[in-house]
RNA sequence: GCCCUCGUGGUGAAAUUGGUAGACACAAAGGACUUAAAAUCCUUGCCGCUUGCGGAGUGCCAGUUCGAGUCUGGCCGAGGGCACCA
């Protein structure tokens, strides 16, 4: 029998489908149209196989969807800014540009040996100027619609690289790259204005039925919506403050006030700019990081200053007022009213500095002399010492009526609050898209005018000197306009940016005028699949529901509001750890397993020892490389195999094993394949269709509701069954026609998962319509059935018998059963319960 | 500390949503074919008497039900997210 030669059917496939153009689409509006999209990759050079894993899923969905008749939308593209482009053009004396196209070009070719069902007529890339010119547009135009702009901001600075680094390039407090003590250090930053958002990105939330749950509460908790209070408290003091504003959730609890906290930046810190103790204590502040983990660590420290703030509700308490490391000044006002009895945090500074603990709640089971003593009292129950407030139910009641109480006094407001920041978007790095900014001596900024843009990143630039490497480009920096002498904006845009609306450019790649036409959007959007790595849950999808907010925004043209209308996270590629006796990591093709055991290939003195399965990563050496995967074993058995065991949606073992038997299964299905043709030449005359087409129905159900459920790895748990299956039934004598008619729709079945096997098979039975096929729920009905017998809801056994068989010739074939009678015995059945066709449970 | 998710064989997992627990696969042990090996195929899988049969059994404890992996309450454990957010 001829082995199934993967290489070149493989190939074959391939080809066609690139030359006949297979998957290109276009606007077909008598068709329903389906956006099918994985989040593109960054251009490393090398697929690995979460790649793999990625893109087989979207694969599977968009061929699926395509036999179904849908008019799908499959692009792929590169998210080709970023640093590793600086850091390898650096490393190799290249150009970033060199650099990534060439990596384009690599990964191009392993994701087409995949067999992927890609439109890449459609392909796009980042780093093109014919890309980020529309980027550069958005830009100029959110900042038309005042949705951005310019502020100074702290940042982690890099003082020996002379650059800004993002929170997870600071390790320990110092640079990732040139170790040195990271500074907190105030720069001039272009934001976006996401904050402004907030009700809206939380109010979609409720809108995406097709997302995981699990990334709706990670964006909503980071969104972090909070209802309560802000309250102005007047200052008694020598200095010309009178009130500092406060936000508060607590409200309820302010007689239990005993001191006031400000944020070192707090615009009050001005009177104490020449203080140097004040001066001092700032420091210290900074040295606990700019991070909010690393504040979360620290100790919480406080600066006493003479001010006396008044509690509005008891005007004869005064407490005083502290500078405090914990208070943050982009949350609230920058000032928190402390009330320790009900806080942690703020018991633990009053410990600190032996300021009142007030009791003013107690819990329901406690009396009146209830006391906070060890920690702070958080809970429900009823207010307590608290004049007229007394007795009010914690919190809703007490915290609403509070509220009242102050709006009625003028001394506060009800008031809503967001933790959500602003998208800092500025970055002192080259290679990412130019910010199209200018300046005039006075620093003032100037959007560059339409026709000159884009700004181009210039090329042949030094990337080893140290800084900004735009900056340090005096020819580039300097611009005309309207005969007016400018200075170009040196930093570029974060490369979450780019990625923030890339699915918009997909549907409208080649459009000159502006980053995608109307009419595209209009019938493509939204993304109909959008499937990623969990990875992605807030800072990129919450930033691409925000441009799509911030374009939708004062727009008469169109009004598209959630870009992604389902979202499916697949889990990570893992793979056993390997370390040698010197306990270093030892890659899986450096290891040779005798008896059972593992060595080291070069040094067989030297025993392996298994680590745990864990996600593949080039530090604990456990990668496989999907190219020489699929060299070996073809694109259909990494297909296969990545599908199987585990939900998409989990982690995946991968393991040598594992490939190795779904290459094997493929050898199988081929084997079973000529027997097929075998039995088709022999056009059998018997009529005997029943058994088959049955089968054929019930796995085609199977098929379709496991396709549309995401539960691929029982897809592949069917094709097994139904392998087993049809080895033994093929041998059943069926007629030509019946066979073929059922093994069509098998096949066609099979084509989501390994297309080229599937279609390899189709063409040789001259099969050239293929649709998705739909099954009969009428022909899966079976007419003779298994029934469970229970004894006191014990199983005991099970009695074939005629569908609709009613409960009482079901008990005369019990009684009749030599089996069964004995539990029956001479008692008495004190009830029965049956389910039709199912089960009967006597009870006795 | 707060929020979310999940606990089923040696392992990855199924179970029509309250109705046959362990489909399918990996690993292991035994067997068949073979001079032998590889490949392939079959069987086994916890505890008892041993063809068969009976019992226990889905993290633990209780509850609802004729019937619970599935529902309810409590406990234990694992993973993930957030973390001085006032």
């Amino acid at each position: 029998m001829e082995r199934y030669n993967f290489k070149l059917i493989e190939n074959k496939w391939q080809k066609l489908w690139e030359s006949n153009k297979t998957f290109a689409t276009t606007i077909d509006k008598s068709k329903k149209k389906f956006y099918c999209l994985e989040m593109f990759p960054y251009p490393s050079g090398k697929i690995h196989m979460g790649h793999v894993r990625n893109y087989t899923i979207g694969d599977v969905l968009a061929r699926y969807k395509i036999l179904q008749g849908y008019n799908v939308l499959h692009p792929m593209g590169w998210d080709s800014f970023g640093m590793p482009a600086e850091n390898a053009a650096r490393q190799n004396n290249l150009d970033p540009k060199t650099w990534t196209e060439s990596n384009i070009q690599k990964m191009k070719l392993q994701l087409k040996k995949l067999g992927l069902s890609i439109d890449w007529d459609r392909e796009i890339s980042t780093c093109s100027d014919d890309y980020y010119i529309h980027q550069q547009k958005f830009f100029l135009e959110l900042l038309k619609k005042k949705l951005v702009y310019r502020k100074e901001n702290y940042v982690n600075w890099d003082p020996v690289d002379k650059t800004v680094l993002a929170n997870e390039q600071v390790i320990d407090g110092k640079g990732w790259r040139s170790g040195a003590i990271v500074e907190r250090k105030k720069l001039n930053q272009w934001f976006f204005n996401i904050s402004k958002f907030s009700q809206n990105l939380l109010d979609g939330l409720e809108t995406l039925d097709n997302w995981p749950n699990k990334v709706k509460v990670m964006q909503k908790n980071w969104i972090g919506k909070s209802f309560g209070c802000e309250i102005d408290f007047k200052i008694e003091s020598d200095l010309p403050v009178n009130k500092i504003q406060c936000f508060t959730t607590r409200p309820d609890t302010l007689f239990g006030f005993s001191f006031l906290a400000l944020s070192v930046d707090h615009e009050i810190s001005n009177y104490f700019k020449d203080d140097p103790d004040f001066f001092k204590f700032k420091e210290e502040c900074s040295k606990t990081g700019t991070t909010e983990e690393a504040l979360a660590v620290g100790e919480k420290i406080g600066f006493k200053t003479k001010l006396k703030a008044i509690n509005p509700l008891n005007p004869s308490q005064k407490v005083p007022v502290y500078f405090a490391n914990f208070v943050l000044m982009d949350y609230g006002f920058g000032a928190v009213f402390g009330c320790p009895a009900h806080d942690q945090r703020d018991f633990d500074f009053a410990k600190k500095y032996n300021l009142e603990i007030k009791t003013v709640v107690k819990p329901d089971e406690e009396n009146e002399s209830f006391q906070v003593t060890n920690e702070a009292y958080t809970g429900s129950g009823k207010l307590i010492n608290s004049d007229f407030l007394n007795g009010l139910n914690v919190p809703d009641e007490s915290i609403i009526k509070t509220i009242k109480i102050l709006e009625e006094k003028k001394l506060g407001k009800k008031k809503i609050n967001f933790r959500l920041k602003d998208w800092g978007v500025s970055r002192q790095r080259y290679w990412g898209c130019p910010i199209p900014i200018a300046y005039d001596d006075a620093g003032n900024p100037y959007p560059i005018p339409d026709e000159m843009l884009p700004v181009k990143l210039p090329e042949n630039i030094d990337l080893n000197s140290k800084g900004n490497p735009l900056d340090n480009q005096s020819s580039w920096k300097e611009v005309q306009i309207n005969g007016k002498k400018l200075t170009r904006e040196t930093d570029t845009l974060d490369t979450f940016v780019c990625s923030s609306w890339y699915y918009l450019r997909f549907c409208s790649p080649k459009e000159k005028s502006y980053g995608f036409s109307k009419d595209d959007i209009d019938y493509w959007m939204p993304v109909d699949q959008y499937i990623g790595g969990v990875e992605h849950a807030i800072l990129h999808l919450l930033y691409s529901r925000f441009f799509m907010q911030a374009l939708s925004f004062e727009n008469t043209k169109f009004n598209i509001l959630e870009p992604f209308n389902g979202l499916f996270t697949q889990g990570m590629v893992c793979h056993e750890t390997y370390k040698d006796p010197d306990n270093n990591w030892v890659s899986p093709e450096e290891i040779e397993t005798i008896d059972g055991k593992k060595y080291l290939k070069n040094d067989k003195s030297k025993l392996i020892t298994v680590g745990p399965s864990e996600s593949m990563s080039k530090s604990k050496k456990n990668t496989i490389d999907p190219e020489d995967i699929i060299n070996n074993y073809g694109a259909d058995s990494a297909r296969l195999f990545i599908l199987s065991d585990s939900p998409p949606e989990k982690d995946v073992q991968w393991s040598e094993e594992g490939i190795i038997s779904s290459y094997k299964f493929i050898q199988k299905l081929w084997s079973l394949n000529t027997v097929i043709l075998d039995e088709i030449n022999k056009d059998h005359q018997k009529n005997n269709n029943e058994e088959l087409e049955i089968y054929t129905q019930k796995f085609l159900k199977k098929i379709t509701e496991n396709l549309e459920k995401f539960s691929y790895n029982k897809i592949i748990a069917n094709l097994y069954e139904l392998y087993s299956f049809l080895s033994k039934e093929i041998k059943n004598s069926y007629k030509k026609e019946v066979l073929i008619n059922n093994y069509k729709k098998i096949l066609i079945a099979m084509t989501p998962i390994i297309p080229h096997f599937a279609n390899e098979c189709l063409e040789i039975l001259e099969i050239k319509e293929i649709k998705w096929p739909e099954y009969d729920e009428s022909k899966l009905r079976e007419d003779i059935i298994n029934i469970v017998i229970q004894f006191n809801g014990k199983k005991r056994g099970l009695i074939k018998t005629e569908l609709n068989t009613t409960e009482k010739t079901l008990i005369e074939k019990i009684n009749k059963d030599e089996k069964l009678i004995k539990y029956l015995d001479d008692k008495n059945i004190k009830k029965t319960i049956y389910v039709k066709n199912k089960l009967i449970n006597i009870i006795i």
